[in-house]
RNA sequence: GCACAGGUGGCCGAGCGGUUAAUGGCAGCAGACUGUAAAUCUGCCGCUCCUUGGAGCUACGGAGGUUCGAAUCCUCCCCUGUGCA
């Protein structure tokens, strides 16, 4: 069986509490997941982020495969082993790559060429093998192959980045239907199998994001991912692309909102029943200095802080705030030391999780 | 004391007659960051004015000199490094 979602409540809004049961970890939804591209959530040990309160995080297909290697992740047991985390995972396709590797990569509709950013050679990624190496990772989700469709695209192009998603996603979804049971955990999980998720794109045309909903449910994957956005869009462009999909995504499955977003977005769609998001922002910008507050961005490098004895957020009871100024956090920051990037993002991370914590309260069944 | 090599904006360091307020780098200041090619990137960075664009002032150890014009050439002085005494 793969996983389980039981909604336990839903408000007139569309908001809704569930719990998301995976292999590894159930999910208390909406939630936020932390972004560990290549095998960490950078900056971040594991026990922190367990303490943090992290429940999922993410992994990426095509950092993975080309270091470590995805068969040496699946002989030592997969990817959980590999990084110890027990708790669940979601691996990226490589889908975001044909979208960010723009400069490095070659689309037809057999796969991408893709040039290695870390040596140059020469890689080909399809569909296939995009789900072969996600289920040698053998994280608790799996992504569909997909092209996050750019911005601005012209109708003609979105269309054209439609047709090939969605005949990737069929592809995907044949491939791990017919190879899922090769997945490698290393204790027993209860019987429960990895899940694959297809993901909507379709530009900013709502009649191809929906058209694009309409033939993934049609193709019945375990949860549906909203894809191509924030990617240089206006807001209200984003959250109309939302709200034109989530009505069409089945009410019995989880949904997730692909790279998104700033403290105030993830409320926002949490609130309109988004289940999943995921986003670096927390984490990058922690690393370049930047903090999420209650009193919103701090840009920790200000001279202002250098003899600041405040915590970064005063309304925060995060481990860093309980502990640190500002002024010693800015003097980590200008002195490069390495310790500055895990504390910035302990934080910003403590403040996403709180955020999606307190709607989840919210939305919980009265009483 | 002699011989070389040097003294450039907060620091390091290019430039070696005019397009040089002076390349770069660092430091500093400000900003950006949304399924991570990101501990990255962008802008500003002598002083004072006015509106963009400019105007004025002060600057390449010091003092003189050559020249229409000098950070760049010459003289003397001061200082630093290395070598020989």
């Amino acid at each position: 069986m793969p996983l389980q979602f039981n909604l336990l409540n839903q408000t007139v809004a569309g908001g809704r509490r569930a719990q998301l049961i995976l292999p590894h970890q159930t999910v208390e939804t909406p939630v936020f997941m932390p972004v560990g591209t290549a095998g960490t959530v950078k900056a971040v040990p594991q026990d922190v982020l367990e303490n943090l309160g992290a429940e999922i995080i993410l992994g990426n297909t095509y950092h993975l495969y080309l270091r470590p290697g995805h068969e040496p992740i699946r002989r030592m047991g997969g990817l959980h082993r590999f990084i110890s985390w027990q708790r669940a995972m979601l691996t990226d396709s490589g889908g975001f790559q044909v979208f960010s590797l723009s400069q490095l990569r070659k689309v037809t509709d057999e796969g991408v060429r893709f040039r290695s950013h870390l040596d140059g050679s020469s890689h080909f990624f399809t569909p296939e093998h995009s789900i072969d190496i996600q289920i040698a990772l053998g994280a608790d989700i799996a992504m569909a192959f997909d092209e996050c469709t750019e911005y601005p695209a012209d109708r003609a192009r979105a269309e054209e980045s439609l047709r090939l998603t969605m005949a990737w996603a069929r592809r995907s979804l044949d491939h791990f239907q017919a190879h899922r049971e090769k997945v490698v955990w290393h204790k027993d999980l209860g019987g429960r199998t990895q899940s694959l998720f297809g993901i909507v794109q379709g530009g900013m045309y709502r009649d191809l994001r929906r058209e694009s909903a309409e033939r993934l449910v049609d193709m019945d994957f375990d949860g549906y991912a909203i894809g191509g956005l924030s990617v240089g869009e206006p807001r209200d462009l984003t959250l109309e692309m939302i709200s034109e999909v989530l009505p069409l995504l089945p009410a019995d499955k989880p949904r997730y909102v692909m790279g998104v977003g700033y403290p105030d977005e993830i409320e926002q769609y949490a609130r309109m029943g988004v289940d999943m998001m995921d986003c670096v922002l927390p984490t990058r910008a922690a690393r370049h200095g930047l903090l999420f507050t209650s009193e919103g961005r701090l840009n920790i490098k200000g001279k202002k802080y250098a003899e600041d004895q405040g915590p970064a957020d005063p309304a925060c009871d995060c481990m860093v705030c309980r502990r640190y100024t500002r002024a010693y956090l800015r003097h980590l920051m200008h002195a490069g030391e390495a310790l500055s990037a895990t504390l910035n993002s302990i934080h910003n991370l403590a403040y996403y999780l709180g955020i999606m914590k307190r709607v989840r309260k919210s939305l919980a069944p009265a009483g």
